[in-house]
This record gives structure tokens, C-alpha cells and sequence, in this order.
DNA sequence: GCGGTGACGGTCG
DNA sequence: CCGACCGCCACCG
């Protein structure tokens, strides 16, 4: 990450790498466990600039509406295939139930 | 340094 | 449930 806002998006990554496979978070949740409150748009942004090759599990961060933000055609039917992958239920609308699938990270908040 | 912009979020109608 | 608004924040021309 060289250019970017470093720093920053060093921590979001780092929280998007913690969320556990079968598990999503919303671009709120993963920015406050950054330190980065109401910083979601910023999440989204960072993750946004990874565009493609990244061993980073992008795809298990949602909007709060529990759905999937990114339009079909920008990678939002990969993101729900992976998703798939992952083993969370995600409807043709891009729709996931966190109540059933939203990570609770034990500590920190 | 200013203003437009977006993989956001909460509220209101 | 959906769309319109508004507040938020860092990136970029």
C-alpha cells in the first residue's frame, strides 16, 4: 500500500483479515474496529483501490443493510459466489442475514 | 486549498 | 421495502 492513505488502510486491512470464513462485517463495524469511527466510507474506498489480485477476503464486507453494495457488474456477482464459497447464504438480491452471519469479535469494540 | 465524489450509515416519508 | 436527504471522511483533479 504505498500511495494511500497508508496508515489507515493498513488498519482496515488488518481487520478485514481477521473476519473468519463463514463470517461477514459491515464497512462500519470493520471501520470502528480500526479505530476509524464513522470512517465507512473510507473502508469501502480502501477496499475499492485493491481491485483484483489480493489475498485479502474482500468479499465478507457488506453494507448495514446486510446487503451486498458493490453493483453486479463491478464485481458484486463475484463478491456473492465467494461469499457462497465462504458457506454464507446470500439470496439473488445480493441479501445476507446478519443475525446469522455478522462477526462478533469477542474483545476490543 | 476547494469542490466533487463514493464498495457508507441513519432517518424520514 | 424503496427512494430521497443529509452527515461523514479521505481521495483526486
Amino acid at each position: 500500500m504505498g500511495s494511500p492513505g497508508s496508515a489507515s488502510y493498513a488498519r482496515i486491512y488488518a481487520v478485514v483479515r481477521r473476519i473468519p470464513r463463514g463470517r461477514v462485517a459491515t464497512y462500519g463495524q470493520v471501520a470502528a474496529l480500526a479505530g476509524l469511527p464513522r470512517a465507512a466510507r473510507q473502508v469501502g474506498y480502501a477496499l475499492h483501490a485493491l481491485s483484483g489480485s489480493t489475498a485479502l477476503p474482500w468479499q465478507r464486507v457488506i453494507n448495514s443493510a446486510g446487503r451486498i453494495s458493490l453493483p453486479p457488474g463491478a464485481g458484486g456477482l463475484e463478491q456473492r459466489f465467494r461469499l457462497i464459497a465462504d458457506g454464507v447464504y446470500v439470496d439473488e438480491r445480493g441479501r445476507v442475514s446478519l443475525a446469522r452471519f455478522q462477526w462478533r469479535p469477542r474483545t476490543r469494540a
